[in-house]
DNA sequence: CTGAAAGCGCTAACAC
DNA sequence: GTGTTAGCGCTTTCAG
């Protein structure tokens, strides 16, 4: 059933019924719904390419994946698309993926916009001097950063909780509860939201007169694996923390089990706090330890990010956002609480 | 720079110069040269908007990710992804993504299909009974399948390792070597290479003449965490396993570490084989310990399965196939090799 | 408020 | 071999 097609059936001209669903102003109310009714009853649905052709628009966003990071970006990036798509098909769009290995990132940029694929892309995890900043305005592609540049940038928009905030108030909570020996298990440094977490929990111990021990700040790759690797070692020596943070949940698991291993009870003898992206399906991921945590929900971000996208590809203006963690008490805390 | 405004530049009709950059076969190789070579020099870049519609085809393929199981899948996906997506790019065609919970995906299909989104689509891990054949018979959609589906059947376009023989192999190895207390931490068995593997452990036990324990034969997610939680309880009794097999790295990892932990030196006092879909970005995960391990490359899966699916969609005829995991010798197999 | 007409940029019959 | 002529199905001026 085609625009035309449907038009006669109603003894109207194409334009009009085009007019009608999509929303024109100036169609009469009671056009308007005797062409919605019609589309309804023949299940009418537009031709998705004809309207890309005459519109110019290709009614998709993109989304480029660099496989080096995957390990750390695919579960987020999950969730995040989870809460994305919610936008995204509301309005008719399509999402196009290009997963890419190490080099292949500014390539898969410069085609999508060669062949006009997509109408704006959304960045994840922005970099130190991150070039894909520099590619996008060449381009003159409209994005989205889900996470916050480490430069300072004007005209940049994006969408960040205030990792400095929520890492200095965890921070802060340690202290406040008798801490003074504590560690930070913290991402790559070369991702932006590392650099403002690790900048939070040294402003809290600066304020608190707390020296800074260089070994006692560890950043990777966040894996379970590492973050067991981690607590292994800060936890080895007779001077060992009494309080860890960590930013995600696979490295806390890590941590903790690390922590059981060396004989040390949770909330009593360790302090352990996690940042948590609030990823849905850690509910499979067997029975983790569970911690106080500072949660963030990426399918809400998800959501979020795809609405300032596609407002800016509609030429509205849009400023950057951030979110604050919620800190949520869990178990096994302590040890002082 | 359009098609009309490239053939002018040269003196030839937009018919012609389509068919030259199309590869159709009656063009006049001179001709042809002539219209590449000025294709070139002037960058053009035909709209793939315009050609989408003239075609009717949507040069783009659907990938539908189900987020439960997106733990599982998404390190496979993604590897996946960059083996496929080099067919895809090569041919023009787009990659549709949506990331759907738990119930979303039968809408996500019939919503691809109703917008004529993509032409076809890959069906990652088939599950027993799987819904998603018959829904994609009934939308006349074009599908390729990564895995086989558990239940016969004809006709359909898949592309499978051969689970049951490589676990077979791998279980006579292990009797080979003189073990008789043989575990299995397999996946969970409804996605159906799991049913394969453990029946060609089976298999192979029974062959041997060795009596099946139901209780070391252990189904479930494939994580760090649940490969830990498994071999912890196994190691745990008196009357232990004395050869695990795991289905991933990521599960033989934990067990690894469980083994470790337990005071069990891998290759000596246990021995520990993994399937090992080798994945690139393990090369990351910190120092695992090594297996002997059945190697299969995911990214030429993804490669595969993209050229069945391009060919099927071309209305070639297209046979299902099955790949043999290579087996490899690792480290630390023992004990007794 | 509605309609007629002209494309969007390409492909595909059909002629020559 | 190459060109001419119609569209693909929609949106969008421009009239009325």
């Amino acid at each position: 059933m085609t625009l035309k097609e449907l038009a006669q059936k109603i003894g109207l001209s194409p334009t009009t019924v085009s007019r009608a669903l999509n929303g024109y102003p100036e169609v009469n109310a009671e056009t308007r719904a005797r062409v919605e009714e019609a589309a309804a009853k023949y299940g009418y649905q537009p031709n998705n390419m004809a309207r890309r052709l005459a519109t110019g628009r290709a009614m998709a966003i993109g989304h480029v994946i660099p496989l080096t990071e995957h390990q750390m970006i695919n579960p987020v990036f999950a969730e995040f698309m989870l809460g994305a798509s919610e936008i995204y098909s509301e309005q008719g769009y399509d999402t196009i993926l290009r997963t890419v290995d190490v080099n292949g990132e500014e390539d898969a940029y410069r085609e999508l916009a060669r062949r006009r694929a997509v109408d704006g892309v959304i960045v994840h995890a922005p970099r130190r001097d991150d070039p894909r900043i520099a590619l996008l305005r060449e381009l003159n592609m409209p994005f989205v950063m889900h996470g916050r540049p480490v430069e300072a940038d004007e005209g940049s928009v994006w969408l960040d909780i205030n990792n400095h905030r929520s890492f200095a108030e965890a921070t802060r909570h340690l202290i406040g509860l008798g801490h003074s020996k504590i560690a930070l298990i913290n991402g790559l440094e070369r991702i932006s939201f590392a650099v403002r977490r690790r900048a939070g929990v040294e402003e809290a111990l600066g304020e608190a007169g707390i020296d800074i021990r260089p070994d006692w700040i560890i950043s990777q790759e966040m894996t379970e694996t590492n973050g067991y690797a981690a607590a292994e070692r800060l936890l080895s020596s007779g001077d060992r923390p009494t309080a860890i943070l960590t930013s995600n949940i696979m490295t806390a698991i890590g941590a903790g089990r690390a922590a059981r291993d060396a004989g040390l009870t949770l909330g009593q003898d360790l302090s352990l706090i996690t940042h948590d992206d609030d990823l849905s399906f850690l509910s499979n991921a067997g029975d983790p330890p569970r911690f106080t945590a500072m949660r963030s929900s990426i399918s809400e971000a998800g959501h979020k990010c795809a609405e300032m996208l596609l407002n800016l590809i509609a030429g509205e203006s849009v400023s950057p956002v951030v979110w604050n963690s919620v800190f949520v008490q869990g178990r096994s805390t302590g040890p002082l609480e």
